[in-house]
DNA sequence: GAGTGGTCTAGACCACTGT
DNA sequence: CAGTGGTCTAGACCACTCC
């Protein structure tokens, strides 16, 4: 170990996998750090920084720099897909009996406070190829800005679309004020008429944006998760596209994928 | 804008996302940055470090900062789970008439630099539970390095563990140099009697421990996707469990979930 | 050898937190 | 108020890359 800074990196790293600083314990200060490693406050400064990557500690500005507690971790799984289509044609009444709704982000809505805003904007090159209609159709863009209830900081930020048309023949689905509407997306497409056959989920993890570390209130080092959900009806056009924003080191995905048998 | 290293990150910020930067460019070098912002070098360099961080900029000793490339991304998709099914009962020289072979990346055969290792291991307590057999059975442990042929850093590091009576009937699934086996694992697995009826995979983001940096060749500011995928046959006996490390940057996710229809 | 980023020093002053 | 981390300076020397 040729560095100072990786010298006190290691060192502090052990301690915390060894359990002599545990979850929630106050590193020692850094002036106190750097007399007692020898070095200076900003070598130090760069050592814990290299832990505050690794998502190991995190500091607050005027407290201290502190071991992180495993962050509580939501498990979004797609077999909520097949479970939500079988209670979408259900009367909210028998819903509330079998169990809570869902929403897009897997939750329940009791763990939920969120907030939605509804808008209409015309669609771009992208989505227009996405949903397969003329550039400029009017979609119906639905914000949802979700807190896990027992946290401060926010849980995801979902962006669904919709093309207007396809749902205008239920004038509930266009007021921002029916949400949470109880039964998900799948029962807003059933009041329509729409039935989907399969739901197609695309993602990957790259570092946040200043303005998603921002939104999420990111601690240092943890990647996002980018999430687009295109769900297709039965007669092969696509009927939603959701792009949901998910902290990476919060959320644990299991996805199940069904084999079928081979002949005998 | 109250900091100098913030003033810089965005106005670099800027010209990159404006193309005044572009992909493969190198940034001006520190001291030349340092003195036309006005600022001290160690200024500077925090807020390249901000870029850095954001994946945007990579720094390389001795020769310059510059601006990234999107990396070649690879799609990791769950309808192969499915294809390499139908293939695993196919002779080898049909396999090779209908197309290239798969194996636990996802990527095609002939894409691919891999290293394998067989080892034998007892299995822990967390390895029992998981494939449902007494503590300390002997699991075969095989484990690739697999890099992407027309690349340096190295793709994946991927370990894929059998309970070692399951598949002893068949000799050749002991030797390493047997790899890379044409027709993947569920085909391996058919040679000694075993049909699978779903795959679950599990996974989340989280920063790379220092040991992945290393063995990944990571730049500073990704994540990795740490990937579980338990293999379950029809007799609901769990016969593989993977574990599947990739870089996050890299690595593009497609799970496609069908959905059964409604009663008419 | 010239130019680049990497490590490190020994301070200064500011901003935030808790008492 | 004392104690903490955040920003910043003005250098020094080293390690790496390329010519």
């Amino acid at each position: 170990m040729a560095n100072q800074y990786e010298r006190i990196s290691t060192d502090l790293r052990h301690q915390i996998e060894a359990g002599e600083l545990a979850p929630g314990d106050r590193l020692p200060a850094e002036t106190a750090l750097a007399e007692s490693y020898g070095v200076s406050v900003p070598t130090v400064r760069q050592g814990v920084g290299v832990l505050q990557a690794e998502g190991l500690v995190e500091k607050q500005h005027g407290r201290g720099t502190f071991v992180r507690r495993q962050p509580t971790r939501v498990t979004r799984d797609n077999l909520r897909h097949q479970w939500e289509k079988d209670r979408a044609r259900e009367t909210e009444s028998e819903r509330l009996k079998t169990g809570a709704t869902e929403h897009d982000t897997g939750l329940t809505v009791n763990d939920l406070v969120f907030v939605a805003k509804y808008e209409q904007q015309p669609a771009d090159a992208d989505f227009a190829r996405v949903f397969g209609v003329p550039e400029g159709t009017t979609l119906l863009k639905r914000t949802y800005r979700t807190r896990y209830s027992e946290e401060r900081t926010p849980f995801n930020v979902a962006r669904s679309y919709l093309v207007l048309d396809m749902v205008a023949g239920n004038p509930d689905l266009l007021r921002e004020d029916q949400e949470p509407w109880p039964g998900g997306t799948q029962n807003q497409l059933h009041t329509v008429g729409i039935e989907l056959d399969r739901i197609v989920e695309t993602f990957r993890a790259r570092p946040p944006t200043p303005e998603e570390t921002e939104e999420l209130g990111l601690p240092v080092g943890v990647s996002v998760v980018v999430l687009r959900k295109t769900s297709v009806d039965t007669t092969d056009r696509v009927v939603e596209v959701s792009d949901v924003v998910l902290p990476g080191d919060r959320t644990e995905m299991v996805y199940t994928t069904k084999l079928n048998r081979w002949p005998a």
